[in-house]
DNA sequence: GCTACTTATTAGAACGATTCTAATTTGTTA
DNA sequence: TAACAAATTAGAATCGTTCTAATAAGTAGC
């Protein structure tokens, strides 16, 4: 994401906040920062060092308090895991799939255009009432693809880049 | 389910434990039986209850190691869920798509085709070797929207059964 | 600059699903 | 029966997340 994005995006989380009611706390600022500045999905954890930097006395549960309302106001996406610490998005709110490399667990935001159509055919077929749709890929990044044999993946792009 | 591809489904997971090399001890035959009677797909917890109520001394850590080795064989699919216990399918071990309901959560099957190219398109574009992909609607089933609105819902099926 | 009130924040306890551990039981083979 | 391997157990440990009760900080009205 480029700076100038980068900066749009944080007034904009900024904005939603005020709009949704809270106010904008120094601890909740560096928190969006942080977030943004992630080169990968961000755990809360991960948020937390970042943001404990600046603010040494910060509480993990203030990390978790400010997400939650960030996710109540669709500012960020949580993509859950079981077996390990959930991941966040402030990037691109609306919902898209994840490619999640299964050896470095990073998560790079995938975004080929999914098909939209499919939600009303799953609703009509079935009689659920869609909310969203979630859609992960697993497999072995690049970099770890050329980790394990040396060689380098023999198609795609950069995997360092959000695609 | 039909009652004879239940007990076919049976007897080749019984089949995949034994070519897997471990022995099917009662234990264990009365799980998959428990797995696969249920409407829905169970946690680890509801396994657990079903197993217990022919073999009282059952330990939790026996259901977990039991759908390790499933698992690991490919007779099961693990449904992850972060914030609540995950769920298991034993019905159809090929990956495909479950549908949520954010009420009740219930998990059903959707057999609507996914698109397999798909997968082949995303390791082109990202350079990802793909192992698999995980697809969940989620949405409100139609039971709990006639629980809400006293009023059945306006498309689809029967929800209770594998769509 | 006080007072009352609301909001933000903290440390640590509690929770719940899962995994681990060490001991025991069961099954198998000779 | 003896010796070994596999299965099982109860309970402890782990870890991400949520809850709780207390404190600190911010904001109005005066």
């Amino acid at each position: 994401m480029a700076q100038t994005d980068l900066q749009h995006r944080i007034i904009e989380m900024k904005q939603a906040l005020l709009d949704g009611g809270v106010s904008l706390t120094p601890r909740r600022e560096k928190l969006l920062e942080v977030l943004l500045a992630s080169d990968n999905h961000p755990s809360a954890s991960e948020i937390h060092e970042g943001v404990r930097r600046y603010y040494p006395g910060t509480s993990l549960a203030t990390i978790y308090n400010t997400i939650e309302i960030l996710k109540e106001t669709g500012q960020v996406l949580e993509i859950e895991f079981s077996g390990a610490a959930n991941r966040y998005d402030g990037r691109i709110p609306d919902s898209h799939p994840h490619l999640i490399c299964l050896e470095c667990e990073r998560v790079d935001d995938l975004t080929l255009p999914e098909d939209d159509g499919t939600l009303g055919e799953v609703a009509e077929a079935t009689g659920y009432q869609i909310v969203r749709r979630r859609t992960d890929y697993y497999g072995i990044c690049p970099d770890c693809q050329i980790k394990q044999t040396g060689a380098a993946p023999s198609k795609g792009g950069d995997s360092t880049s959000d695609l």
